[in-house]
DNA sequence: ACGGTGACGCTCA
DNA sequence: TTGAGCGCCACCG
């Protein structure tokens, strides 16, 4: 597909990974890091979610810190625990209820 | 090429 | 427990 900026293989593949992510399971900006081999690439991560380009097309709301918490959003928090909620995730003052229990495990 | 920014993570006080 | 500081990587002007 066209690249919109620059073609970046690091951010293709958050996406990727993101998308495989099941509905009402969540992921931490550290594992997916892993995941794409970048253990220390979190910020990365987050960075490349902050300008993806398929908004809507991929889970972003589903990537949360690895402490627990939901971290942030680039429509807000507040936005990112509903659709959480909505998905089942059940959500306390900024933090995932349960989170290693919902937390999806490649 | 360089410096600043950001949806993070970990350690120390 | 909470807050602040430093380090990490990738993108942008």
């Amino acid at each position: 597909m066209k690249k919109q900026y620059n073609s970046t293989e690091f951010e293709n593949k958050v996406w990727q990974i993101l998308k495989r992510v099941p509905r009402g399971r969540v992921i931490t900006y550290q594992a997916l890091a892993q995941a794409i081999g970048c253990l220390q690439s979190a910020r990365a991560v987050g960075n490349a979610l902050h300008k993806n380009p398929w908004a809507p097309k991929v889970p972003c709301h589903r990537v949360v810190k690895s402490n627990g918490q939901i971290g942030g959003y680039r429509s807000g928090i507040r936005k990112k625990t509903a659709l959480l909620k909505s998905e089942g995730v059940r959500v306390k003052d900024g933090k995932i209820v349960d989170f290693e229990k919902i937390l999806y495990k490649f």
